[in-house]
RNA sequence: GCCCCGGUGGUGGAAUUGGUAGACACGCAGGACUUAAAAUCCUGUGAUCAGCAAUGGUCGUAACGGUUCAACUCCGUUCCGGGGCACCA
């Protein structure tokens, strides 16, 4: 029998669905154990080779535990609310819910094909009622809290109103500033509306103002992605940053602890630095400086306050709000002017110009409060609103930043850093002895911090703070694809709805413009958004993050209609065990679903306040796109020029012109000019020229030659171009080239990479029709209307694609798709080759060549069971030697998949079946374990022989195999020998050997003996069953 | 610009984490089977030098430098590629 995979996986994947396979229960006996894939966004261009990388680690390795005894939670599910077909839908008029709702059809068909065991009866979707009525519900649950700062966590608000009631809320010492704090009595007699906006500083999500990326010309906000360098992507229009109302997440409240609990995650190093990068805790202290003569002080944030006798200059961000306080009559047109600058810039090209340094004078000048100097104070776009307090104090000496604006701006640089300081640049030694610095001179700067900073809390101008970069994550979407928020305005001040009101649905809509006033499509919506009495609805909707922050906890009862999560689930399933996904998540995801699950715990929801104990980042799969290289006018010119200025012994003038005519070449002995057109208007260019040549009586002749037949004679080669060239010169006849009704011409690589050929447009094809990189001519014409009639300047008889890799992108022609590979190879090579293309955590280019390799094991496989119809199996007893390959197997493979080592699994799979071909053994003792070990990687294949042995039930219902160690110890070892750390011979030697044996027998080999050449050796070292070296 | 990751044959990668560099696979070359093709099987395959050959020498893990008996692995500097940088998901 062949091993025909399509009828076999397709018959395995019906009986799994047929029998419930992979239904999941919640209080089985066994113990559980969560794997979980990061929740996909359902996109239009389906799945591609990159996307299920991830997905086939996390299904072998919930198979993996299945078989170990195990309960396997491994569910499945679409984070479809979103950008893309919010956008979809503004150019087509399709609604979002229709799209993504196909998305999602053609997403689960194509997961299905790979043999995925998803739990599809636990699948959920953001966009679904059923499920953001919770993320509606979680919204008013993090509203109705806040952080309070004894405890340390999330408290129901309630617990604030009555200790303001009681106590209002007065400092513990000193005196209570206004605004600030108030008592009791005074809490009692405010506003409802003053009690509010009160409350508000203290919600875990809560209303304020922040910066969107404001497009005037499409009359809506932008995603940083929609905006590429300073314009909108579509229509390219100005985009500008823009105050507007927005709901915002207070995960700064738990900057703390999501550092601290960092410490006890299984995350990669990497990880966490970037999450540590991402939070930027940082110590330091505030300092006031006083502006002169303007009555008001200036609060910067520094994290070296020991530098401060080497302040030379004060840089506030352009935004901050004393800059229109302190800023000089004269100075005022410049600074306006400067502001508009910067708000057409990005946060990220602020921060990342180095080259050009740029920034305004204010006028003002700003005291130091330990000498009494005057700096000048500046605004400039280096300086970020958001980080610290918006202003820094500079240190040109110690700052190579700060130094480059002092010397831009001319400011005198004071040096504190004694000779660490040359002048040319900022000292860039981090722990130098401070001078020219009054009460700190001679104290290191470690020293100095301290010391500073207890002057500056003495002088009552500044205090130690710990800073955090991270800033409060913004939460409206000025969209309508998202989740509603469960809020009402009146009177500017927003009341939640209550629990049992929600869902609040999303309203159906056909038009999707954005609102008035930079208001989402919902402010259109006038009979949904607009209630009695002036009451309003949010405009706004959630972000992506809102429904994939708690995702993973819904999973666990995804039908529960009383709560989010029944508590008996989460405390039976407990963290997700292992999360696979994407670096690309790193901050964002990963970031805002561990506050929520804190908040959660806080709060008594769940018990465990971290949501993944494990995470695997799989790497990228980039895409390896083939271009192919056309021609246009300018290389004609460019290839013409080259040729051209290889006749050196003419008289060439270039760009000569002649009544108003200009010509590419002049040859003056012979009256003879070059003129290279366009083939598409060289008769209209004949035509023109001849009614000067008449009108003038000019005897000059000329070579009428068009791009078309130059590239034509491109095609006999460079010499033959040139001959061709040359001879029309040497005859100094008028010339005219045929027109001609041949499309681009396409040149292959090799004609680029010598540089023969300039000037030409890179172009993206498919690379489905591209073998290798060798091109499908035929396919390529039929690919495309404008491209039938394309004529190729081939080498050797081929035209070869340039190759570059890059994201695996629709649009950018480099994706393969997993069904075509499924259905060729099956779905059990197509998900081994998956894996032996390299470690899961490594971003690598795709190439669909290697896939055969994997085909043909199991093809290999197949045929130690089938041989000519017959199955072969037999029940004889296994020889020791059989045995070892099985164990050596066993181990490797049950290590390799504990540890996401799947490459190195596939290989050792590969290394054992090639073993046993060997020993030709078709010993059911042997083979039926091997096909439990396998059944993770290759399901299908593994039932169908599974079957083949005899058995009647599934396979995945087997235990796994336990290695023993007895099949693999050996008593000797063929230990390698280096002189020097050479490797020069290798000798075999009895493991338990003892040093002074080991020695002795070295000494005594022939090939140790020449490189001694009769020298003794200094030392010998002997590493038992590891190598041995002599040192000479 | 800042943060994180990576760089090993023609290609994807392996190397028990400081101990035989190149497992396994692709590709390529040669051979067997076949009327032929496909499929399958066998042999060789980092570079270079010497030799008819068996074999042996030298070089070799992005580049340079360092630590060590021993470095793909540790340290330093540089170059190149990828990811993230707060409204793509």
């Amino acid at each position: 029998m062949e091993y025909n995979f399509n009828d076999i996986e397709k018959k395995w994947q019906q009986y799994w669905i047929d029998r419930h396979i992979y239904r999941i229960d919640n209080n089985a006996s066994k113990p559980p154990f969560y794997v979980l894939d990061m929740f996909p966004y359902p996109s239009g261009a389906g799945l591609h080779v990159g996307h299920p990388l991830g997905y086939i680690a996390s299904d072998i390795f919930s198979r993996f535990k299945r078989l170990k005894g195990f309960n396997v939670l491994h569910p499945m599910g679409f984070d479809s609310f979103g950008l893309p077909a919010e956008q979809y839908a503004l150019e087509t008029g399709r609604h979002p819910a229709d799209t993504t709702d196909k998305n999602i059809e053609t997403f689960k068909r194509q997961l299905n094909r790979i043999g995925f065991c998803y739990d599809w009866e636990r699948e959920v979707r953001t966009s679904d009622p059923d499920y953001y009525r919770w993320t509606q519900w979680l919204f008013l649950k993090l509203y109705n809290s806040y952080f309070c700062n004894t405890q340390q966590k999330a408290r129901p608000i309630a617990d604030l109103i009555e200790k303001y009631s009681k106590f209002g809320a007065m400092p513990k010492n000193g005196k209570p500033i206004t605004g600030k704090h108030f008592t009791a009595d005074e809490w009692n007699s405010m506003t409802k509306e003053d009690q509010e906006e009160i409350l508000m500083r203290r919600r875990l999500v809560y209303s304020s103002y922040g910066e969107v990326n404001w497009c005037e010309g499409l009359g809506t906000v932008l995603a940083n992605d929609e905006v590429v360098n300073g314009v909108s992507e579509r229509g390219g229009f100005p985009v500008e940053k823009k105050k507007m109302r927005q709901w915002f997440l207070r995960i700064t409240a738990y900057a703390n602890r999501l550092l601290e609990s960092l410490e006890h995650l299984d995350f990669s190093d990497s990880m966490k630095e970037m999450q540590r990068n991402w939070i930027g805790r940082s110590k330091g202290a505030e300092i006031e400086f006083s502006v002169l003569g303007a009555g008001l002080d200036i609060k910067v944030y520094t994290t070296r306050p020991e530098t401060i006798f080497g302040v030379d200059f004060m840089v506030l961000a352009p935004e901050h709000e004393l800059v229109c306080q302190i800023v000089t009559a004269e100075q005022k047109k410049e600074i306006d002017k400067y502001i508009i600058y910067v708000k057409s810039r990005s946060d990220r090209e602020r921060i990342s110009e180095v080259k050009q340094v740029t920034g305004c004078f204010t006028g003002a000048y700003a005291i130091n409060p330990f000498n009494g100097k005057q700096v000048p104070v500046y605004i400039a776009e280096y300086v970020l609103a958001g980080y610290g307090t918006g202003a820094i104090m500079a240190v040109p000496s110690g700052d190579q930043r700060d130094f480059l604006f002092a010397k831009h701006f001319k400011i005198p640089v004071t040096n504190i850093m004694g000779d660490a300081f040359i002048g040319k640049e900022a000292a860039d030694e981090k722990n130098v002895v401070l001078h020219n610095s009054g009460f700190l001179n001679g104290l290191t700067m470690d020293e100095g911090f301290d010391v500073a900073i207890s002057k500056l809390e003495e002088l009552g101008i500044g205090k130690a703070k710990v800073n955090f970069k991270m800033r409060d994550a913004g939460f409206s979407r000025q969209r309508y694809w998202g989740e509603p928020f469960p809020i009402i305005w009146q009177n500017g001040v927003p009341f939640a709805l209550n629990e049992n009101e929600l869902p609040l649905r999303l309203p159906h809509i056909e038009r999707y413009e954005p609102g008035p006033n930079g208001e989402g499509p919902l402010a259109n919506v006038h009979d949904w958004i607009n209630l009695n009495n002036g009451k309003r609805r949010e405009s706004s909707t959630m972000p992506g993050y809102a429904g994939s922050s708690w995702y993973f906890l819904r999973y666990m009862d995804p039908k529960n209609n009383e709560e989010f999560c029944s508590r008996t689930a989460s405390d039976y399933w407990g963290q997700v065990d292992v999360y696979i996904g994407g670096t690309e998540h790193a901050v964002g995801h990963l970031l805002y679903s561990r506050m929520w699950t804190k908040v959660l715990y806080d709060l008594g929801l769940i018990g465990f306040e971290e949501p993944f104990k494990r995470l695997v980042n799989q790497g990228m799969i980039q895409g390896s796109s083939r271009m192919v290289y056309r021609l246009n006018l300018q290389s004609a010119e460019l290839l013409l020029k080259k040729i051209i200025s290889s006749f050196t012994d003419l008289h060439i003038e270039r760009d000569r012109r002649l009544h108003g005519w200009n010509f590419d070449y002049f040859f003056t002995e012979k009256e003879l000019a070059i003129d290279v057109t366009k083939n598409t208007i060289l008769r209209q260019r004949i035509k023109d020229f001849n009614v000067i040549r008449e009108r003038e009586n000019l005897s000059v002749k000329v070579l009428f030659i068009s791009e078309i037949e130059l590239f034509e004679k491109m095609r006999g080669g460079n010499d033959f171009c040139r001959q061709w060239l040359e001879n029309l010169i040497e005859a100094g006849e008028e010339y005219h080239s045929p027109v001609s009704e041949k499309g681009d011409f396409f040149v292959s690589k090799g004609y680029i990479e010598r540089g023969d050929l300039e000037n030409v447009d890179v172009l993206r094809v498919d690379v489905s029709l591209v073998d290798g990189i060798e091109l499908d001519i035929q396919r390529f014409k039929g690919w495309r209307a404008e491209y039938q009639d394309a004529e190729f300047i081939l080498e050797n008889g081929k035209y070869i694609c340039g190759a570059e890799v890059e994201k695996m992108s629709k649009s950018k022609y480099n994706t393969v798709n997993p069904d075509e590979l499924c259905m060729r190879y099956g779905a059990d090579t197509f998900r081994m080759y998956e894996m032996f293309l390299g470690p899961i955590e490594a971003s690598k280019p795709w190439d669909t060549k290697g896939i055969e390799g994997v085909h043909r094991f199991l093809k290999k496989l197949w045929r130690l069971f089938w041989q000519e119809d017959k199955c072969v199996v037999c029940t004889d007893e296994p020889v020791e030697q059989e045995l070892r390959v099985l164990h050596k197997a066993i181990k490797k493979i049950d290590q390799d998949t504990e540890s996401f080592s799947f490459n190195t699994a596939v290989s050792a799979f590969m290394v054992c079946i090639n073993e046993l071909a060997e020993l030709k053994c078709n010993k059911r003792k042997v083979l039926e374990p091997l096909l439990i070990l396998l059944a993770p990687y290759a399901p299908h294949i593994a039932e169908e022989l599974w079957k083949c042995c005899g058995n009647e039930q599934s396979v995945l219902l087997a235990d796994y195999p336990i290695w023993d160690e007895k099949y693999l110890v050996e008593s000797e070892k063929d230990y390698p020998v280096s002189i020097n750390g050479k490797m020069r011979t290798n000798i075999k030697i009895s493991l338990s050997a003892t040093t002074e044996e080991v020695e002795k027998i070295v000494l005594q080999n022939e090939v140790i003996k020449k490189w001694l050449e009769d020298k003794q050796p200094k030392k010998i070292i002997f590493v038992q069953g590891k190598m041995i070296n002599v040192v000479v």
